[in-house]
DNA sequence: CTTTTCACAGTCGCGCGGATGGGA
DNA sequence: TCCCATCCGCGCGACTGTGAAAAG
């Protein structure tokens, strides 16, 4: 057990990174692994922060997950490359015809940013140097001031990011899922700030689904009109504000519609079929949104599994599914949503919309939480007869992924991310998710899924606004971990997020190598709720999984070999299902066989 | 043939109005 | 009895992916 180890944050030292530079063999081929981390050898995992802090020694790890995350080189140029030249942005810098620097006033911060021509093309010619991490002085943001974010569903992200994320996108515009949400430290509390997100073109290229994956067919093109700029509502306002509060841009929405004369300041406007990379954009201004223009302080965060192509209709029924599967707003698609919430109480899959009304509060107010661990967890465990089907529409090639990395990394919340280090357009979509294959991917996975699977609100629980996150003395201490463990229902393991304000904190962290975090966590979390959800994997629901495997629908590519049972995607649920949740020993690993209820069609 | 658009069914949040209960 | 707060049910609208038709 763990009480305060597992929950606390996903803290990964430099060594730790280090380890898992050596033990993941880069699997993006055309990647140079010299970009994929940092020169420092921090982890690049989560937190976005300037290179020149020096600050983040584990004494200064988060508990709430605030993991520092390293610029790993080359950052993504800003579409106002000119005005942002001088903010955070690293490495090389694509010169692209930017906003105008002479922002003054809050109107003006809309209209400059919002309209543009050849707004934000992130992709560039990447020179390998850019991979560099160099320091860079924040010049707006003084000596501390450097602010700090946290792409708090980043689980969720690398899901779909693993498969080429699409969003859709229509005319009356439409919201993403994942949507965006960041966690802020490092800012001025007193100061004021526009926060706002930025789509840009992530690549020059036009791309299609062809063959059950994404090609790139032909140029991008590049003389898209229209607004590329959200402002978060709330905008401008305190650094106290923005760090007390995850921000979220669940309101965004994405069109097609370059005419669009409503709702601008809601939409984005992209092309479909092409591969987009949102940005994060921290602004200081004046109290009343003014910036100041003679001392921009801008400040430019982008997580690349944010990346997406822009859809009409979904290509990768991939994705479809995990849309489904996440997304409150299409439980009606889940074919088992029946049985989801018709079986009883302590065998449903899913709690019961009355387990807690709140818990599925699609748009939260102005907080949130998404514990990373748990998030993830949720992200992890969904339904699973249906998730990852063995017949899986499209073969996994088409993902981005070889199959070896397909089941475990991902599971992982501390999945190490390049960032920026990668920089042609194309490998820097991809994230490096392999770093412990090798060493957890068989043993903890298991765990994971088999911990929660059958007990998280699953997509219910992706829109936090749970009656948990007031919760917030149960997460960071041993103490408050048992609290947790005794008073939290076992349909919604939510956790509380700690105020970052609060927290960002030097002290309450325990030191611990993330890796051992995890498995002390996910023990933890295994232990709290088997002992309260002791029917929740019987047997008939492998029965039901095997069922619902022969029920996926078809792939459009037909049967591929990468389906086969051997595959992993199928093999993965079946062992979660089977084993026994009370079980703490290591699950067996995939080489074994151990799934007696797979049936391949 | 590919891509886009539209209508559709299902789910859920929110607001409104009525019913209920407690206190003055 | 009146006033106020709370609870509950209903209807509307927002939102989702689907699937067929239209457009290119």
């Amino acid at each position: 057990m763990l009480g305060g180890e597992g929950e606390s944050s996903g803290y990964s030292s430099a060594k730790d990174a280090a380890d898992e530079k050596r033990a993941s063999p880069a699997v993006d081929g055309d990647e140079p692994a010299g970009n994929r981390y940092p020169e420092h050898g921090m982890p690049s995992d989560r937190f976005y922060i300037p290179s020149t802090i020096t600050k983040h020694s584990p004494e200064t790890a988060n508990p709430c997950s605030f993991i520092p995350y390293t610029p790993s080189g080359a950052v993504y140029p800003s579409s106002g490359a000119a005005r942002y030249s001088s903010t955070l942005h690293l490495g090389s810098v694509l010169p692209t015809a930017g906003y105008s620097s002479s922002a003054a006033g809050r109107s003006h911060f809309s209209a400059s940013y919002q309209h543009g021509q050849n707004l934000g093309c992130i992709y560039n010619p990447y020179t390998a140097s850019g991979s560099a991490l160099s320091s860079v002085a924040l010049p707006g943001t003084g000596p501390g001031m450097r602010a700090q974010v946290y792409l708090c569903n980043r689980p969720l992200w690398v899901k779909f990011h693993r498969h080429q994320t699409e969003m859709i996108i229509t005319k009356q515009g439409r919201r993403m899922f994942p949507f965006l949400s960041f966690n802020i430290a490092g800012l001025n509390v007193t100061a004021h700030y526009n926060v706002f997100v930025e789509v840009v073109l992530a690549d020059p290229n036009h791309w299609r689904f062809q063959g059950g994956k994404w090609v790139t067919c032909g140029k991008a093109d590049n003389n898209n009109q229209g607004n590329k700029v959200y402002i978060h509502p709330e905008s401008p306002n305190t650094g106290a504000h923005w760090m007390r509060q995850e921000i979220s841009f669940s309101k965004l929405k994405l069109t097609n519609n370059k005419g669009t004369n409503h709702n601008t300041s809601q939409m984005i406007v992209l092309q479909s079929l092409h591969k987009y990379q949102p940005r994060l954009h921290i602004v200081e201004v004046t109290e009343d949104g003014v910036e100041d223009n003679g001392d921009v302080k801008t400040q430019c965060f982008t997580f690349p599994e944010n990346q997406f192509i822009a859809v009409t209709a979904y290509q990768n029924t991939d994705i479809t599914q995990l849309k489904i599967d996440h997304n409150p707003f299409a439980k009606g698609f889940r074919d088992n949503y029946d049985s989801m919430y018709t079986a009883p109480e302590n065998d449903r899959l899913t709690p019961s919309p009355t387990d807690s009304p709140r818990a599925h509060q699609i748009v939260p107010g102005t907080r949130y939480t998404m514990q990373p661990l748990f998030q993830d967890q949720f992200v992890n465990n969904l339904p699973q007869n249906r998730f990852y089907n063995c017949e899986r529409a499209v073969p996994q090639t088409s993902s981005l992924l070889s199959p070896q990395t397909e089941d475990g990394a991902s599971q992982r919340w501390f999945v190490t991310s390049m960032q920026q280090g990668g920089n042609s357009s194309a490998s820097s979509s991809k994230l490096d998710l392999t770093p412990y294959e090798g060493e957890y991917s068989s043993s903890l996975l298991p765990y994971g899924i088999k911990s929660l699977s059958m007990q998280t609100t699953h997509a219910l629980s992706y829109y936090p606004d749970s009656p948990f996150t007031t919760m917030s003395a149960g997460w960071g201490s041993r103490a408050g971990y048992q609290t947790y463990q005794r008073k939290v229902p076992p349909s919604l393991p939510w956790s509380p997020r700690p105020s970052p304000t609060a927290g960002f904190p030097e002290e309450s962290v325990k030191v611990k190598p993330q890796v051992q975090d995890e498995v002390t966590g996910s023990e933890a979390l295994i232990s709290s709720w088997t002992e309260t959800q002791s029917s929740a994997l019987s047997p008939s629901k492998a029965d039901s999984f095997s069922i619902a495997c022969k029920r996926r629908r078809l792939s459009l590519n037909g049967p591929s070999s990468e389906d086969s049972p051997a595959n992993g995607k199928c093999e993965e649920l079946a062992a979660a299902t089977i084993s026994s949740p009370y079980s703490k020993e290591p699950p067996p690993t995939k080489s074994m066989s151990y799934y007696p209820f797979y049936t391949n069609p």
